[in-house]
DNA sequence: AAGGAACGCAACCGCAAGACG
DNA sequence: CCGTCTTGCGGTTGCGTTCCT
């Protein structure tokens, strides 16, 4: 663990910027998935291969379905979490879209918190024995609702557009975000969104906007 | 209207397994 | 066969937002 030595630069830690994003999902689409070390060396990312992995596999790849859980994906998490125990990335490929870190948090603050009150966690939802099979084909199905990071002007998120008030990134044209914008790259639609958003003040975007081009270059779909 | 508490989500940390040299 | 490096997984923590008193 040598790194080039001399002029290691602090590596970044925290919630992502715009321009991170931008520049990890340019590179992916690019470059493709995989040695993430070298990645987020080669992007100019002040990252750690692995935070560059978590945010892509968790944020950024556009088969990332994001929105509440429904009935059907609670019974089957409360299946599936019953037979494999916190196997949640074994879970997460039986909901499509569905991220292992997001069906964590949902099993600890809904269903884990409900068992501790005492009450069965299928006070809502019980679980109806019926073998919900997910197939890997249902992922193609429509991608319903999506939020957009919700980025300060500082280059710092402010936080995301939660349920409450739903951001205006939805999957394009009833599913077409679970192929992936570009034949094997990706184009997350709303980074292209908060570009729009952000509008011509918006810091330096036009600085680094040069170096995505495989973005703005429209994939040559 | 202000303050406090609770909730939800994103990100980080550490450990383990697998692959490669 | 051994050692090192990378990737993947699960657990935990912190921050921000929302709701209630």
């Amino acid at each position: 663990m040598q790194d080039g030595g001399g002029e290691e630069t602090a590596v970044r830690k925290g919630p992502w910027t715009m321009e991170e994003d931008l520049i990890l999902a340019n590179y992916v689409a690019v470059n493709g998935e995989g040695d993430w070390n070298s990645l987020a060396r080669a992007a100019g990312l002040n990252r750690t291969g692995k935070s560059c992995r978590l945010r892509w596999l968790n944020y950024l790849r556009p088969d990332v379905r994001r929105g509440n859980i429904t009935p059907e994906e609670h019974e089957l998490i409360v299946e599936l979490q019953g037979r494999w125990g916190n196997r949640w990335s074994k879970i997460a490929r039986h909901l499509p879209g569905r991220t292992d870190n997001e069906i964590k948090n949902f099993w600890r603050t809904k269903i884990q918190k409900k068992r501790g009150e005492g009450t069965s966690e299928s006070a809502g939802y019980q679980p109806a024995g019926t073998a919900l099979v997910v197939t890997e084909s249902q992922s193609s199905s429509s991608i319903s609702l999506g939020r957009a990071p919700d980025y300060d002007v500082g280059g710092q998120p402010r936080g995301w557009g939660d349920h409450h008030h739903q951001l205006g990134y939805v999957g394009h044209g009833g599913g077409s975000a679970g192929g992936g914008a570009c034949d094997g790259g990706v184009l997350p639609e709303f980074l292209q969104a908060a570009v729009v958003a952000a509008g011509d003040s918006f810091w330096g975007l036009e600085e680094y906007w040069p170096t995505v081009p495989s973005l703005h270059e429209d994939c040559s779909l």
